[in-house]
DNA sequence: TGCCTTCTGTACGCTATCGAACACAATTTC
DNA sequence: GAAATTGTGTTCGATAGCGTACAGAAGGCA
């Protein structure tokens, strides 16, 4: 399983044309994430020097298990997975980021390296930055780290409802949350996947996946082709789902509000976003933002 | 289930007495939280006048399920647990924390609450700090936050290990490793709890529980009491347990290496910790202590 | 065009755990 | 000391998903 390889450093995108993205659909601008598209124009633009463009290609691991980290992803396209595997080759999914979130935050913690490895389930772009990097971006507390904090919660939620449905949620349930994590994570309703793929995610035998899919086939949830699954009802889908999915969704949202217009498909970069304002968030310092409620004391029922 | 009651307060130390913790082996003293035994001995003193004891009541909830935090607690006794319920009321542990860790990290990442409660299941006590001071003590980036991020870490990587837990481990294995991470965090062998309260956490059934806890028992690895386990052979108990366990150790001991003199037993406060240097591990400043490997780019494999 | 690889579909016995139901033992309460 | 409550032990059928094995279909490549 050295499965590491070299990254994939495809190609630099030369700055200056960050700004100008909306010209260039074929290459997205660094505001694609939301994470970064959450930050204060300045700063953003203070980052993007320090900022690589690099391809996600589905299968290649972004970080090593127990590796050092060397680079923070911000996922622009595409979907990447946290992913434990167990001894035995068995593996398990604890978290799916896309340009929700970012990929890496143990740089951020001062871990460096986890135990789960984290690779990429579906194509797509991102743009990442180096630890040292970070590092000093970090030093100058930019509201950068109030909003990786937020996010990380987001992770722990998310990684959190893998648990519990890892335990109580039938296959085709998790099935069902799976589409939908990455529809909300992907510009178009066909996912470019095999079930082999799906079921290593799941922690269940491609058997498993197939059959499930079938059930949700035959429902007319989706339809399933060769290497792919195109989704056909999403409210659909959404019923059958555990509650894991709207969890976690609303987690996301509780932290992150959406920076609604940096949505799936199109996208235009820097624009203030409505609904969540960094110098809000970072009230106070760039932790803890909202210091409110906390002098009322007393018994919580 | 308005679980929430209302906080058991119970009674403020006079601080000065936290030096001469010593000469009072019924009251511990901060230091016996790992986390704070970490910090240089100036930050901790700083830290407590903010710090107010309380008993940690088996079965009372810390923090409820979507609720603010007001508190950030650090046991220093007793054992607390993560737990998320379903909306159908099946439950899973998603973290275990004891002295070696913190309960409701939420506040530091900014989020303030989170889906799962967090609820005491052995007795014990803790120290805790109340919001509005933990944002005041972190403007001063006191290593503190260090601490707290990397432990954060630990915390992810607990709760991910039981999604993999939960998908792949029998009941019996799983019941091996939540009595050494119990014992981890306990000064004795025997636990105090029901086989129904393990039952909840594992999320399975209580006759689940039984019939592993005889398998065990018959092997000799543990005795069975009514309300309480004892743990006879914990060797035996680690060969049984799957490799969550020590995952999860490891982690934590590559994160936060054991500031030694703190272990389960008898404990002398702020003597240097001497693994674990907070001038050290936060380095540049409170964020990603190291910097190290970051110039050696080129593959990983 | 035909071969080979990859991906999906189907079948069947096996096992761990569940759900439900009940017996009994220990502790607390009156 | 009796009654009620709480905790543990035992049984038995049901079932979701596993392990294994194999068939067929789609697409790549020579």
């Amino acid at each position: 399983m050295s499965a590491n390889a070299s990254f994939q450093t495809a190609f630099t995108v030369p700055l200056a044309s960050a700004k100008t993205d909306r010209a260039l659909p074929s290459m997205p601008a660094p505001a694609q994430n939301r994470l970064l598209a959450a930050l204060p124009r300045g700063n953003l633009a203070r980052l993007l020097p320090v900022l690589e463009r690099v391809q996600l290609l589905p299968g290649r691991i972004i970080h090593a298990a127990g590796e050092q980290a060397r680079h923070l992803y911000f996922p622009v396209a595409g979907i990447v997975s946290r992913v434990y595997e167990t001894e035995g080759g068995e593996s398990s999914e604890l978290s799916l980021v896309g340009n929700e979130g970012a990929v890496g935050v143990s740089l951020l913690l001062g871990g460096f390296s986890t135990p789960s490895q984290a690779l990429v389930v579906c194509a797509g772009d991102a743009y990442r930055i180096r630890a040292a990097s970070l590092t000093e971006e970090l030093d100058h507390f930019s509201p950068l780290l109030a909003i990786l904090l937020r996010y990380t919660q987001v992770m722990i939620a998310q990684t959190g409802q893998m648990a519990v449905c890892n335990r109580y949620h039938s296959a085709e349930q998790q099935l069902c949350r799976w589409l939908l994590s990455c529809l909300d994570r992907s510009s178009s309703n066909v996912l470019t996947i095999t079930q082999e793929a799906i079921a290593r995610m799941l922690g269940v035998r491609r058997e498993t996946v197939t059959v499930a899919a079938q059930t949700l086939q035959r429902a007319g949830l989706i339809h399933i082709g060769r290497g792919h699954m195109t989704i056909l009802d999403r409210v659909g889908l959404e019923a059958e789902a555990c509650e894991c999915y709207g969890v976690v969704k609303r987690e996301y949202q509780r932290l992150l509000p959406p920076a609604s217009a940096v949505g799936g498909a199109g996208v235009q970069g820097s624009r203030d976003p409505p609904d969540l304002r960094a110098e809000e968030v970072h009230a106070r310092h760039a932790l803890c933002g909202r210091t409110g409620t906390t002098s009322q004391q007393a018994a919580v029922a």
